[in-house]
DNA sequence: ATGAAAGCGCTAACAT
DNA sequence: ATGTTAGCGCTTTCAT
């Protein structure tokens, strides 16, 4: 492996040249760059990061924390963000906090501490006060996605909103019996994203008029299977049987399709089902949902944790994430009309 | 942040005593190991990424390129690699190839150049020459999972088996129209898993005498809209119609096995349907399917790096990766016998 | 078992 | 525009 030395010699500059030529900071004129340009280039050069990183202070690597990995909305915050900072020149290195309560706290003590990373983007999570203090000590840009940091700005939609798009869709379509497949109180983390959602929902029945009838509640995880069972008990019960269905996710919402289909209660004849996310899978089932845009999401953060990075100290304030409702075959007005 | 002659000033030792103590290499009294834990402790002391890496050569950070991300095979590979990197203390830093073929030249030259990871881990991927070339010239390990790595060793499932697997079961059903829902050789990438799979489905038929019929293979890709699909399609010729399908993945039997659904076509009665993966959906849908186990495969590549770093020089053989066939309601004999 | 000291390969003043 | 030089914070011989 060449150093920064070979080249210079076979440039015919100095070091310094060569690292100004090759980082484009400081000035040099066209013809030496080029040559350096060359020479690194014949002696296939690249600059050690370390060296680098410990003589800069910077590490063009930015952390990336997820509760874990296996799932839609964070692979494809990462995609989003990756994108947009490997374009950039930044590397980005992975921290799933999946596994064990010591491995947890060992990203925080450890690796976030350890000077790798110039700034991290926090995907969804739900932290101690330790690991806020943890985080915060790094002294590094910090912005989280999918719902708020405290003491860092952050990307995320308004989940309240989004489920009362979703139940104000149902309601104008003419739906007065609507159950709400939220998540359970009881095993909820992530940013409080279940019942921000079930918020939402009540707050467009209140507005509607509709009196919100905790029967018509049921507690389901955010799984294709849960959602399932949910619509499947739900229809069990003949004297609380909706017309309609907000899911807090699409996940949910596809099960209760499934189950729906199963049981030969017609979609969106009989019943009308809205989801929320913008699922892949929502399209081919003919979901309509509210979607986010993940993606969108991680590029927003990654671009905001740049900024911060080229030292606009100032924490940015962060545009507000879009949603759209995208409306497909799962809902339609009540085949009996609710009055 | 402190640095290690703080630690060193607390503790009443030397910096070298510092490191040594820290990094449990070299000899230090048990006593001085205890102070200057405390000490580093006290601190909030933790070692410059950078600053060792560049003393020693070594960064503890390995790097994963994957094809994408937002697969739920990669996403597997990569949590298994991950949860036993970090467990001994690794990094992993994500290099994702999806984009413009620039970036992904980039990736090579410049990410993997630099020095920045101890060895990387090559899912699914398949590299030009090129590519291979600028990663083997990285001179550190590098270890392959989901296909073979031209140079490296490499964890992976025999596709051919697996088919053979999937495809002898349904045999043994009794079954012998036997269709094929599999890559289209046209758009294939990724190590050849879908003309590999379709072998191995013509090799059970052969070793059972039955007759490769070429209009019993639908080219579908690896998605449910095409599994659907081509199921769809399937049923519009009542010529050739199966008694069972061996998909090459689950995604892709899992849409057929929605579409039989909305055909009226009974599963198991009237069809048989067979996956390959053992994808989180497959319990659910009741599919019979051939279980690969990505996260183990995903572990078994990080230990394979690990001992090459530790100087093992010897390409490990890697034990051969394991599979299951795992029969649910997906599959049963034949209604009309077939003799 | 511990300390002293020489780098690791680069960047960033500071000169010129 | 370019060169000189002093570190960046560790690890690792080499002594002791």
């Amino acid at each position: 492996m060449p150093d920064i030395g070979d080249v210079a010699r076979l440039a015919g500059v100095s070091n310094a040249t060569v690292s100004r030529a090759l980082s484009g900071r400081g000035s040099v004129s066209p013809r030496t760059q080029e040559r350096v340009r060359e020479a690194a280039r014949e002696l296939g050069y690249a600059v050690s990061a370390n060296a680098s990183g410990l003589a800069s202070g910077k590490t063009a690597n930015v952390g990336v924390v997820v509760p874990f990995l296996s799932h839609w909305f964070y692979t494809a915050v990462i995609e989003g963000a990756q994108a947009e900072l490997t374009a950039h020149g930044y590397d980005v290195t992975l921290y799933n906090l999946m596994g064990s309560g010591d491995e947890r706290r060992g990203v925080f003590e450890r690796s976030l501490a350890r000077k790798r990373v110039d700034a991290v983007i926090a995907v969804s999570l739900e932290l101690t006060d330790d690991e806020l203090g943890l985080l915060r000590a790094v002294g590094k840009p910090v912005v989280g996605v999918g719902g708020p940091l405290p003491g860092s700005p952050s990307v995320a939609i308004d989940d309240v909103a989004v489920a009362r798009l979703a139940t104000s869709h149902l309601i104008a379509l003419g739906h007065r019996t609507i159950a709400h497949l939220g998540g359970d109180p009881a095993t909820e983390r992530d940013f409080h994203v279940p019942s921000n959602r079930r918020q939402g929902y009540e707050a467009a029945l209140n507005a509607a008029g509709i009196p919100v009838d905790p029967q018509l509640f049921h507690p389901t995880d955010f799984t294709i299977e849960s959602g399932y069972a949910s619509a499947k008990r739900m229809f069990a019960d003949p004297d609380h049987v909706p017309t309609a269905i907000v899911a807090a996710s699409d996940e949910m919402a596809i099960g209760a399709l499934l189950a729906a289909r199963d049981l030969g209660v017609r979609v969106p004849q009989d019943l009308s089902i809205v989801g929320i996310d913008g699922h892949g899978l929502a399209e081919f089932f003919g979901l309509t949902t509210v979607a986010q845009y993940p993606e969108r999401q991680g590029k927003a953060a990654a671009e905001a944790v740049m900024r911060m990075m080229d030292g606009d100290a100032s924490e940015p304030t962060l545009a507000p994430v879009e949603f759209d409702l995208v409306v497909r075959s799962s809902t339609a007005r009540p085949a009996r009309s609710e009055r």
